[in-house]
DNA sequence: ATCTAGAAGATTGTCGACAATTAATAAGAA
DNA sequence: TTCTTATTAATTGTCGACAATCTTCTAGAT
């Protein structure tokens, strides 16, 4: 399973709504980027294409607007989010604090299986990394569905609605978009390794701090890449 | 200005329309327990009662199921969620993690202005204290009101969106619902105190520290009090 | 008496139409 | 030409009606 095979949790059995599908499609629009940020959203336009009326895409859109990948106004209409870099900087800040929280509690709540999972998990990405191939997978969604599991290995219901029913669409958006993959596999691959390590002895404190760091490191790296990219384009 | 004035963010002058307007009712309804949780909601039966259509009410619906305050089943229906024990305790992990790196930034980013506002709010509290009157609103409205505005000072926006968009409204429906306040208050107050102290000397290490010791200590006083509730009811 | 099956009722899901507001366009004056 | 203003067009907001689904109640069989 990789996470981004399901929108996040999804409860089998149940009749899925018009409104809830074209939910999850104008989500995955978004995120990939085959609805460009910025953009316009007209609701003629997008019921006409999905072949739906205008009720359920409105309440499609509510809920959009609820996880802020697109923003209404009144009256005039809405549009796609287009993340700005201190947005960016912003969610990384958000997720040290978050995700640190998260792997103290994996290393005093996951199973032994799901630390396996994630030891395989590692092991893919090893060999994957070796043949070179595969290098892409690992840097956009593979390190994702790392960070994925250990939030899921959390057992904190919220903590793991709000990561990853708000937060990793907006991040996955800003990697389709900028088609950035970290800069730093080799680096980010062994921090990884001591996670992991680190949640397996069960040592709380040890498992937050790395994981801490491991996401910090990520931040000041965007933001060093921002800050050439500024100097290029002022 | 206190936070239940205004839901979280309201820009001015903004036409607002019906489903919007609905939204905020009928989440304030179930915050403050007008709507009991647990219970049903029926679409023609709201619909009726706030005078509206069922369109911009299924709207708000959406709204509020993203915001997690009800839950619905396809083809079924809604009820407004009820707070388990579990993720009342959840909810404080993710407010330790969150509101610590709150208080980190705010230490950084806070103008004076803004941190002689919290000094004025927190001598408020000690006369209202001293006085004991209010002590209901010191120990309802006006603890938040103090977590509040250290979370806007984070100058984070994401940060804020989740915390005063998505916790604080379960926070206080809790609050609410249970009738809880501190039982604490006296060392409530004296941590928010050393808080307002490490943020006015820009000690972000340690602004840091004191909030999330000051919301374990939260949490372990509520789950002390969980265990003697479910001792005498078995 | 209890369980199953069917029918009646109510509720949710979807649609198209109309009203209200905003954006775009065109015409006229400075 | 450019700015203002009136008109037109398009989009959003709201509503009521119909279809699909679920729940409840009733009747019958075991």
């Amino acid at each position: 399973m990789t996470m981004s095979d399901v929108p996040y949790a999804y409860e089998e059995g149940e009749t899925r709504t018009l409104a809830d599908r074209v939910f999850e499609q104008i989500q995955t629009a978004i995120v990939k980027g085959d609805i460009p940020p910025g953009s316009k959203i007209t609701e003629p336009g997008l019921a006409k294409e999905y072949g739906i009326s205008r009720g359920p895409l409105r309440e499609a859109i509510r809920r959009l607007e609820g996880r802020r990948l697109i923003k209404r106004i009144p009256h005039v209409g809405a549009r796609v989010v287009s993340l700005s870099f201190e947005e960016l900087l912003d969610i990384y800040d958000v997720r040290e604090a978050m995700e640190g929280m998260a792997c103290r509690l994996a290393a005093r709540n996951m199973t032994e299986e799901e630390i396996q999972g994630l030891k395989e998990l590692l092991q893919r990405h090893e060999e994957a990394a070796e043949l070179q191939e595969g290098v892409a997978y690992y840097q956009k969604e593979g390190d994702l569905d790392f960070h994925f599991r250990i939030v899921l290995g959390s057992k904190n219901e919220k903590l793991t609605e709000l990561l990853c029913g708000e937060l990793y669409h907006l991040v996955r958006m800003y990697r389709y978009q900028f088609s950035a993959s970290s800069s730093r596999p080799k680096r980010a691959f062994e921090e990884h390794h001591r996670i992991v390590d680190a949640i397996e002895q069960r040592d709380e404190e040890l498992a937050e701090m790395l994981m801490r760091r491991h996401i910090s490191a990520s931040r000041k790296n965007v933001e060093q890449r921002l800050r050439e990219y500024k100097a290029e384009q002022p």
